[in-house]
DNA sequence: CAAATTATATGATGATCGTCATCTAAAATA
DNA sequence: TATTTTAGATGACGATCATCATATAATTTG
């Protein structure tokens, strides 16, 4: 039964990305420890050795996704270094694929609402996350003063994450798509303008 | 005991608008059918006296949210009526009033991504009322076709609810309030720059 | 190799849940 | 007024929940 130091380390990594799969697809309120255990292969009963509570699981969860959202921020920024501001971003996140598998998607549109009405660890754990992908964001920005590329990022972000959460929730696929393709070229026609107005304006300033 | 059949018509609307208000603010997970009724003043047990199942009054209860938002936003678009766009509603809905108080707040942002993961009464119930506000508010637009009144409205009522839900999650006062100033900005300048493309090209068209 | 540690399983705890059967008293109906 | 109907209360049902005490078997430590 027992398992050495390695697997048992193994067994909770299993247990908190599953958690935040589970968590992010059924929501923090509708999947219990038992179902958490049984994901992984394991018992109710065991749970305690790994976590304190189910909130301290919570909140590992959450913080699991945000840091799988910052590394694929991160990754695409080195793929794509040529192509300025978040039109792949934009592309990816609005998608239909994105849209259709939330449990591996975006902690803020999926847990967002949720986190909102707690008060533990998981709600700071995703207060310093969301900090922490804008503050990435908001350094891979092109524009010009930092305050102003914080501004952007927060709109971008909040237009994303209200799309899909309201893409996921109505009920016609044709609506669906519509909010889905709607935002998107919003979005992408005001990445565009963005980069017109800073591309003219660096020209200026190149030749006074 | 027993009360007329106008008083339980009350009780039975009671019922409704508590609900509505307790969902919002605490999730349709959070909230037991006991705590429903003793909300409303009463015990638990006649509630099936008034509902068929929990489930029954979930809808309900959105109906009731979704219903309220429409009313509110037809009675202010008849006050500001000389106004174009929706900057009044940006104002109020990026408010700290609306932040704070998510149990009389839009249910898009408070419920959205709970009735995503629902598939009764309650999702198509949403999905319905959903496709009604984005139907009234593109009637209000002043834009030019009705395809991109739609997706104008669809691009703001994302960035609306998104900016509010994570306004709500997060922690730090300082970065809640920064998301609600970025975007509310963010709206009213492309709203801006709506009104002035239009009113111009009127302009045109009229001195042609 | 012996002793201590521990990862996981089993099972019980009390609390809470949605639902319903039953009872009552008052309103509706005749 | 007599009868029927029903709004709401009481209490119980089985299910599920988070948590924990205990047991066990295997690893780790000495």
């Amino acid at each position: 039964m027992r398992k050495s130091r390695a697997e048992a380390a193994q067994t909770r990594e299993r247990i908190v990305s599953g958690a935040s799969a589970m968590f992010r697809e059924h929501g923090l309120a509708d999947v219990g420890v038992a179902a958490l255990m049984a994901d992984a292969g394991l018992t109710h009963g065991g749970f305690y050795s790994h976590f304190e509570s189910r909130e301290a699981l919570m909140a590992e969860a959450i913080r699991y996704a945000l840091v799988q959202s910052a590394q694929r921020i991160y990754s695409s920024a080195l793929n794509n270094g040529d192509k300025p501001g978040y039109s792949c971003l934009i592309h990816r996140y609005l998608s239909k694929e994105h849209r259709d598998d939330p449990k591996n998607g975006c902690v803020l549109a999926s847990l967002g609402a949720e986190v909102a009405r707690q008060d533990g660890e998981s709600r700071s754990v995703f207060s310093q996350g969301f900090d922490g992908l804008v503050t990435l964001l908001a350094d891979l920005s092109p524009a010009r003063t930092r305050v102003s590329r914080r501004a952007h990022v927060l709109s971008v972000i909040s237009a994303l994450a209200g799309a899909l959460t309201l893409a996921r929730a109505v009920n016609d696929p044709d609506v669906s798509d519509e909010i889905l393709v709607s935002v998107r070229k919003s979005l992408l026609a005001d990445e565009r303008h963005r980069n017109e107005r800073r591309t003219s304006q660096r020209t200026r300033v190149t030749t006074k």
